[in-house]
DNA sequence: GTAAATGCAAAACTTTTGCAACGTT
DNA sequence: AACGTTGCAAAAGTTTTGCATTTAC
């Protein structure tokens, strides 16, 4: 899916359900669209203004709602009190690991937990509509890092596991 | 690992942090240890008070941090905006599943899955610490409840999978 | 006695909402 | 022209913080 394709596709959502194609709208998809990263509300909200597209706060909110119950974005929850966002537009479905001390977020996929989590699902009788998983961890650079310093302080916690 | 035992094993943090057994932390301690619900901050602290042990919010608040970091509680963040805690006395390790409907949560454990988070994890070279998954769907009781509704509205949105 | 913890109220943050004005269809 | 959308500012909701006071050790 192109993004042109998507654009029609996104069009053609807001025609279904009898909404209207804005000004802000439009700002907004191809903001997202622009971008690789993940982001969160206020940083949309800072990059539009950065760039003089002058939406709202409340309507960047608004569209990113929208957005999600279109299917364009996906929100993934990092647990530190703010959602991240990501559009779909050449991503297929993957989960995250999030690195504790450089809050790196990196993707992978596995097929095999895939089909777990069905069985899971399935064997409780629920049906599945999606899910959200995070593993979280200290990444490759930041392990090297921590190596490196071997003597310092560490933080003493550990990590919940839920 | 029983209640007797949880609680010295929390006295032991406590002195080895240097930190202080005070009433309040008794309290916080107590009240989560007696329930086997998953629970808010704002929950805890409605229970404290309607049973008169009136412990200020901060000291909820902070008190649940501390009993994170301790690993006597896990966190399991379910997207609604406020954080659910649960104590780990006889609890092993498990994942959750949540109704879309009626917000009911459901455990599971799958060692599988376990594993091959394990796996992607190394794969990357991060080294892991926790994880986080949850299951969105409908629970067995809200799925017959749907069906016997057919021809009703129904929401259109999709729910986000990351 | 001293350092840590508490309570309070204020602040910080993200997200939502009511409503008048505006823009799309 | 009608009705959905926007912007604003206020509100809501959870969590954090500064600081004077209290308490555990």
């Amino acid at each position: 899916m192109n993004k042109v394709t998507i654009q029609r596709s996104f069009e053609a959502f807001l025609k279904d359900r009898e909404q209207k194609l804005t000004l802000q709208r439009r700002q907004i998809f191809e903001r997202v669209f622009a971008t690789h990263d993940h982001f969160s509300a206020e940083k949309l909200f800072g990059w539009l203004h950065a760039e003089h597209r002058n939406v709202s706060r409340a309507t960047v909110y608004r569209t990113l709602s929208l957005l999600v119950e279109g299917g364009f974005l996906e929100s993934l929850d990092t647990g530190q009190g703010e959602l991240l966002y990501e559009h779909i537009l050449g991503h297929r479905h993957h989960d995250h690991m999030v690195c504790l001390d450089c809050g790196k977020i990196e993707e992978f996929y596995d097929q095999r937990i895939e089909e777990f989590q069905e069985e899971a699902a399935r064997k409780k009788g629920f049906s599945l509509r999606s899910h959200n998983l995070r593993l979280f961890g200290v990444c490759a650079g930041c392990t090297k890092l921590r190596d490196s310093q071997e003597g310092t302080n560490r933080p003493a916690g550990q990590e919940s596991s839920t």
